[in-house]
DNA sequence: ATTTTTGTCAACCAAATGGTTAGACCATAT
DNA sequence: ATATGGTCTAACCATTTGGTTGACAAAAAT
């Protein structure tokens, strides 16, 4: 239970994005959000009509969210290199201030992948296209070895992303503790950017 | 609904591999694994008690279908090249026959990390050390670039895993049909091996 | 042959859950 | 003052859901 907001309206929001990206759309209940914001379930009702619809109101506030961190590989101006670091090292950040985004964001898509249609529409929406083009004429110029931009693009996102939506199975397999776990995950601000970079640069 | 198969405690259990795995242990229903495994939802409670048990029954019996992939590459006894190419090249085959199960327990591990202490305590649980020491080697041997086998470890399980756990994601940013994403997924059963070869080779 | 155990089901139950309703409160406009 | 419209709550409702019970038949044990 929380302190009421004065804006019910974005108190209710917000107390949802902590429920259903902790929980999941299956696993948050209704009450749980009411009592987080601090308000009679009704409101939740009264503001958003039904927890389907305030789900896709907490969805598309998740995504918007995620979309500049994409947006900052695949539509950035910078040099590919320098794009791979800056990306790599603020990503964590960004984890950090929203711990549950990215993987709430992939486990709804998964059980709705039409989703991603519907966010298609957006302005910002991500596309490849930008990035696509830097590839391909950072290969001709001869600085990275021939790769398909999809691919670098997946190779980069699941450095990046993956680590942190797997943690608990990682800090198992790894033998480590969260402080522990964490420590590996600072240093990986510099070194998948030269893990990445040491893998296409010609040089 | 399905047929009932002549042992109904396997029976059952197979149909909640496929619901839970699919939809979590929050958005499965009771009714719909008794339907699935063709009987009544007595039996599941007279078999497995509660849905918690059944639940548990299903994790751990994806998770052992899960370590062996693991143990692959970490204690494998090939040479550490030849291992991440046999890796890399094997995985998509064992996703495509269980789809959903990497991405289950990930998630599950996620709402309840203490499952992975319980699995622990399993034989053949995958650790890390002899990979560790194989790398460590492979470094002193002047085969590969000085880096920790954690991070490589984490490097070569995000570049498998995470493009099938954010498949509908990354579809909709590349903007390509399912059919296409699994090209780009076929090849990538060579190309990631060779990403992280030359990405740590130091010849 | 009879008792006991095991497997199965239809019917049932209590709690949880998403959603609704009727009315109270309160500020602002008339 | 009084009416109006937005905000909010307590109580309620119907359905869903995990779980239980009692009867009953098939199979094992005696």
């Amino acid at each position: 239970m929380k302190v009421k907001e004065e804006n019910t309206e974005l108190g209710i929001l917000n107390a949802a994005k902590e429920v259903f990206q902790e929980k999941g759309m299956a696993g948050s209940r209704m009450q749980e959000i009411a009592d987080k914001a601090g308000i009679n379930k009704s409101m939740l009702h009264y503001y958003y009509r039904s927890k389907q619809l305030l789900f896709e109101a907490v969805f598309k506030s998740a995504f918007r969210l995620l979309a500049p961190q994409l947006n900052r590989i695949l539509n950035d101006d910078s040099e590919l290199f320098d794009k791979i670091r800056n990306f790599t090292n603020n990503y964590i950040s960004f984890v950090i201030v929203h711990p549950y985004l990215p993987n709430f964001v992939i486990q709804e898509l998964n059980k709705n992948p039409d989703f991603i249609v519907g966010m298609r529409a957006e302005k910002d929406f991500p596309t490849i296209e930008k990035f696509k083009i830097q590839v391909e004429d950072a290969i001709t110029r001869g600085l990275i070895k021939p790769i398909e931009a999809e691919q670098l693009f997946i190779n980069i996102i699941s450095l990046n992303i993956f680590p942190f939506i797997a943690a608990p199975l990682l800090q198992g397999l790894i033998q480590v503790e969260e402080k522990e776990y964490f420590k590996l995950m600072e240093k990986r601000k510099t070194e998948v950017a030269d893990f990445i970079i040491n893998s296409i640069s010609l040089k």
